[in-house]
DNA sequence: AGTCCACAGGAAGGGCAGGCGA
DNA sequence: TCGCCTGCCCTTCCTGTGGACT
C-alpha cells in the first residue's frame, strides 16, 4: 500500500468519515431515549420506585438477567425520570448509582462503603478505618435529611461472591436504625441463580419485588440495531444484511444487545478504517474476531505480572502439543518463567489459585479429574483461538519480557 | 479391600502498605 | 510516635478425594 501523507490521513478525520453519521448513538455509555422491547420491564421498575414521590419507601428490588439484555440500561432510564419528576414536585429523592465490579472502587465492602460515604459528601480514606466507623459515617451522611434513597447496585452478584452477604444484611436492616430518611435497594445481578446462596433473611428482603430480563431475540435485536443504525449511520453506507448478520450473532451468544451494538459499531470503523464505501458482512466478521480479541488482550494486560507468567506457561506447554496439561506440568514451567524474568517464585498452592483465577476470567477451561493412582489434579486447556492466544503469547514476551 | 498418588482447596496467619486518632 | 485498623498477597499446614493399582 501506497504510503499516505500524515496529512492526507488526519485530513480525513477532518473531512468525518463516509460511514458515520454519529458513532456515540452505538456506544455502551450512550443513554437512549427509548429502549424498544422493554416497556413491560421499565413499567414494573417505574411502579416499583414509584412510592418514592409520596415520601414513602420503595420495596427493595432485585432485577436479574443475562448481559446485555436492558437491565442496567432500563434502571437508569427509570431512575433518571424518577429524579426529574422528583425535582418537578419538590420531592426529596437520591439516587445512587454503583456498579460492584469496578475493580479499586467498589469491589470489597470496605471500599463500597467508602464509596456511598463520598455520595453523600463524606470524605472518607481509601483505607485504614475499622468497617463499623464507615458504617457510623454513613448512617449519618444518609440520616442528615429527610428523603428518600434508592440505591442501585449493579453486578452485585461479583460483589457477594467476593465478599459474602454481610454488607447486604447491613444495609437491609439500616432502616430500622433511620429516623428521618429511608432507603431502598435496588440490587442488579447477572447471575440467574444469585440469590440460592444468600442468607435466607438477606433474599427475603432484597427480593420484596423482583424482575427476570429475558434475552432479546434476533427479531427483536435487528429491530433495536436498525432504531439506532437509522441516526448513527450516513444514509447508504450500511448493507441490510449488515444487521442481520450482528443481530443473529448476538442473538446466538444470548440475545446481549450490547454485543450487537459492538459488533455494529466495529464493523463501521473497520470499513471506515479501509475506505470503504459501505458496511458489509466482511466487515462483521472481521469484527466479530476483533471484538474477542481486543477483550482478551485487555484483560490480560491488566493482570498481575505472576497471573501473566501463569498463563505464558500454559499458552508454552499447549503450544508445545503438551495434551492434558495439569496443575504440576504448570508449575514447573512456572518455575523457569519466574526465575527467567525476575518475579519472587511463588508457591504451588498460591499457583493453583491463579489458575483458579485464570478460569473466571475465561480465558482457561479446567477441570478436576481424578486419574486413580497418577492421583487428583485439574486439566487445562486454553478457552481463546490459536490465532488469539500466538497474539496473547508474543504480548506477553514483547511487552512484559517473558521467556 | 486397602493403598496411595497428586493434587484440590479450606483455614489460619504473616507481612506489607496505607491510614486513623491519641 | 504508637497502637490499631484495613485490604491484599502470600505461605504454611492441613484434610479430603476418585479411582488405578496391588
Amino acid at each position: 500500500m501506497e504510503q499516505k501523507s500524515l496529512d492526507n490521513v488526519f485530513q480525513e478525520f477532518i473531512d468525518g468519515g463516509n460511514i458515520f453519521e454519529d458513532k456515540k448513538l452505538l456506544t455502551s455509555n450512550y443513554k437512549p431515549y427509548e429502549i424498544p422491547h422493554r416497556e413491560k420491564e421499565i413499567n414494573s421498575i417505574a411502579s416499583i420506585l414509584g412510592p418514592a414521590l409520596n415520601g414513602e419507601r420503595p420495596s427493595n428490588l432485585f432485577i436479574y438477567g443475562k448481559c446485555g439484555t436492558g437491565k442496567t440500561a432500563c434502571s437508569h432510564f427509570v431512575s433518571s425520570r424518577l429524579e426529574n419528576k422528583a425535582n418537578e414536585n419538590g420531592g426529596n429523592i437520591k439516587l445512587v448509582y454503583i456498579n460492584c465490579k469496578m475493580r479499586k472502587v467498589a469491589d470489597t465492602e470496605y471500599r463500597l462503603l467508602a464509596r456511598l460515604c463520598d455520595e453523600f459528601g463524606k470524605d472518607v480514606p481509601s483505607t485504614g478505618l475499622p468497617t463499623d466507623t464507615l458504617y457510623e459515617k454513613f448512617f449519618d451522611a444518609i440520616d442528615s435529611t429527610e428523603r428518600i434513597i434508592i440505591l442501585i447496585l449493579d453486578e452485585i452478584d461479583t460483589l457477594v461472591e467476593k465478599t459474602g452477604d454481610e454488607f447486604l444484611y447491613n444495609l437491609i436492616r439500616v432502616n430500622e436504625d433511620l429516623e428521618k430518611s429511608q432507603l431502598s435497594i435496588v440490587g442488579v445481578s447477572n447471575d440467574l441463580s444469585f440469590t440460592d446462596n444468600l442468607d435466607p433473611r438477606v433474599r427475603s428482603s432484597l427480593s420484596e419485588e423482583e424482575l427476570l430480563f429475558k434475552p432479546y431475540n434476533a427479531t427483536q435485536l435487528q429491530d433495536i440495531l436498525e432504531k439506532r443504525a437509522k441516526k448513527a449511520f450516513n444514509e447508504n453506507s450500511l448493507n441490510d444484511s449488515v444487521i442481520k448478520k450482528c443481530s443473529a450473532l448476538a442473538a446466538q451468544e444470548h440475545g446481549d444487545a450490547r454485543r450487537a451494538l459492538d459488533l455494529l459499531r466495529v464493523a463501521g470503523e473497520l470499513a471506515e478504517r479501509e475506505n470503504a464505501e459501505g458496511v458489509n458482512e466482511r466487515h462483521v466478521d472481521l469484527a466479530e474476531s476483533k471484538i474477542d480479541k481486543d477483550r482478551i488482550v485487555e484483560t490480560i494486560k491488566t493482570q498481575p505480572r505472576q497471573s501473566q507468567a501463569v498463563l505464558w506457561s500454559i499458552i508454552k506447554l499447549s503450544e508445545d502439543g503438551h495434551e492434558e496439561i495439569q496443575t504440576g506440568d504448570i508449575w514447573d514451567i512456572y518455575k523457569n518463567v519466574s526465575e527467567n524474568s525476575g518475579l519472587k517464585t511463588l508457591t504451588q498452592r498460591r499457583i493453583s489459585d491463579l489458575i483458579s483465577e485464570l478460569d473466571l476470567l475465561g480465558v482457561i477451561n479446567t477441570n478436576v479429574v481424578s486419574k486413580g493412582r497418577y492421583g487428583r489434579t485439574r486439566i487445562v486447556e486454553l478457552a481463546i483461538s490459536n490465532r488469539i492466544s500466538n497474539d496473547v503469547k508474543n504480548i506477553l514476551e514483547n511487552e512484559y519480557y517473558f521467556e
